[in-house]
DNA sequence: CATGAACCCTCTAGTGGCTTCAGAGTCAAG
DNA sequence: CTTGACTCTGAAGCCACTAGAGGGTTCATG
């Protein structure tokens, strides 16, 4: 029933490497080991891993995974910390979203500047972006 | 004329120890000294920098910036290749602001699986975090 | 002329979240 | 008995800075 890292892994769509990192950082508990010193994985590490890899996806820091580990492993306390960290999160990720499609607007104002395939010394683009005045 | 490093961080909105490391990564050249062995920057740095500040701003990894400082410095190149890597910059922004959308709403779906403040045990969020075949 | 504050110098290490590498050990199949 | 796939440990590298230690310079003030 025990599996081998590369199983682990594969089992849960991240890599050895990320998986010992992990371990390093105390994320996850130390496996048991096989007679010639493999580490062996059970259930819980596959569940704790793929929750760890879940919350990843959705762009958590390892630091925002700990917090919600750390209210995983206390099931009798309140749960609403763990909303309020939600919030925070998805306000982090519509800030960004704004500052990004802003950046796209200056981006495309900037690609705007040159059109065609002139030499360098009269690329609009070269000389927007040595411009202080005109930001994009 | 020639002013001192504190004075080019504030004239081009970056820091004394940005601008010592963009001199090691050799993205600026190297400037002169005085006798007290202070740098001594001019009107060149002061452009060269605005313009990776510039850059930076629009979000380009500093790869991206020695390659248009390249074509900056060659002034009788062709700058179509110029307007390809800013079309390649803008396309990968379009691809991460989705890439963030589609977060947001995962996170939000998320959101909803616990309105209330019950015992960790019992929230719909770590639930879902550690399922496997919901992803938010 | 001495003192202190504000600036400057070089060099090193730390950040986050991995990834890559070197050098060695383990195990099953042919 | 060798090959090849897997595993182990530990250290270094990535990016774009940021912070800190431990000193030197410059200039105004007492």
């Amino acid at each position: 029933m025990p599996i081998k890292i590369g199983e682990l892994a594969k089992r849960t769509e991240s890599t050895v490497e990320t998986i010992r990192y992990y371990e390093k950082e105390g994320l996850l508990p130390e496996p048991s080991r096989s007679e010639g010193n493999y580490c062996l994985y059970g259930e819980k590490h596959i569940e704790r891993l793929r929750f760890i890899r879940h919350c990843r996806t959705l762009d958590m820091a390892l630091g925002e995974v700990r917090t919600l580990l750390r209210f995983r492993d206390a099931p009798d306390e309140d749960c609403g910390d763990v909303n309020i960290l939600l919030d925070e999160h998805i306000r982090a990720v519509e800030i960004r979203v704004e500052e990004l499609m802003q950046l796209k607007q200056h981006l495309m104002t900037l690609r705007q500047k040159c059109e065609s395939t002139a030499p360098t010394s009269s690329c609009g683009i070269l000389r927007a972006l040595s411009d202080r005045s005109c930001h994009a």
